[in-house]
Formats: structure tokens, C-alpha cells, sequence
DNA sequence: GTGCTGACAAACG
DNA sequence: CCGTTTGCCAGCA
């Protein structure tokens, strides 16, 4: 198992309308330092990919993209078709796993 | 091997 | 609230 398969197991595993910041899913996953690596997969999953990458925000509870960004537009635009509230760019809900 | 980068996070001031 | 500093570590040149 290495740290990669580990990471999409559990955000494959976050139910719906819920989210995860980067450090709590890599600590899920049993690598507590890792948060950062995590952005970097997300990073690397094709377009087409099945995992809910829009459920991971970060500590403060915002879209880790650039404002305006496409990435960014496409994360809330996901995040509030699954009924999670969003409050100025800040994710109003209690994270999943912490 | 070295040095920089980054979809992070916590601790400060 | 904001900006800075520090710790972290897999990629990449």
C-alpha cells in the first residue's frame, strides 16, 4: 500500500455533502504529515476522474484554488450542487474526520 | 546528491 | 482579521 492508494481509498470513502481538509484526510490515511501531498494528487487526477476531489477544502475551511480560477469555479460549483453551504468562499459545514 | 516548489497547517504577532 | 515563520516531504530540474 503506498501513500497514493491510500489517499483516493479514503476521499473514494467521504460521503455526500460532506468535506475533508488536506491534513485530516492524509492523517486518515495513516501519513499525518502529508497534508500538503495530498494537493498534489488532486493535482495530478484527470479530468474525468470519479473521486470527489471538491470535497477536500483546507484548514480554513476555503477552496484551496485561486479565485477565478477554473478549478476554483468548478470545486463550488460541485460543493453547492451537493447542498454544502458556502458562505463568503468559506465552506459553512463541519468537516468530515475532523 | 542538492535545492526549489507547492490545491497544507499550526503557531505567532 | 491579516501576514510571517516554521515544519513537513514527494516531485522535479
Amino acid at each position: 500500500m503506498n501513500f497514493d492508494h491510500m489517499i483516493y481509498s479514503v476521499l473514494s470513502q467521504i460521503p455526500f455533502g460532506h468535506t475533508v481538509s488536506y491534513g485530516a484526510l492524509a492523517r486518515s490515511a495513516g501519513f499525518p504529515n502529508h497534508s500538503r501531498h495530498v494537493g498534489r494528487l488532486l493535482k495530478n487526477l484527470p479530468k474525468d476522474t470519479q473521486l470527489p476531489w471538491h470535497r477536500v477544502v483546507n484548514s480554513q475551511g476555503k477552496i484551496s484554488l485561486p479565485q477565478g480560477s477554473d478549478g476554483y469555479t468548478e470545486q463550488r460549483q460541485r460543493l453547492q450542487s451537493e447542498g454544502i453551504p458556502i458562505i463568503n468562499d468559506k465552506i459553512n459545514k463541519p468537516y468530515f474526520l475532523g
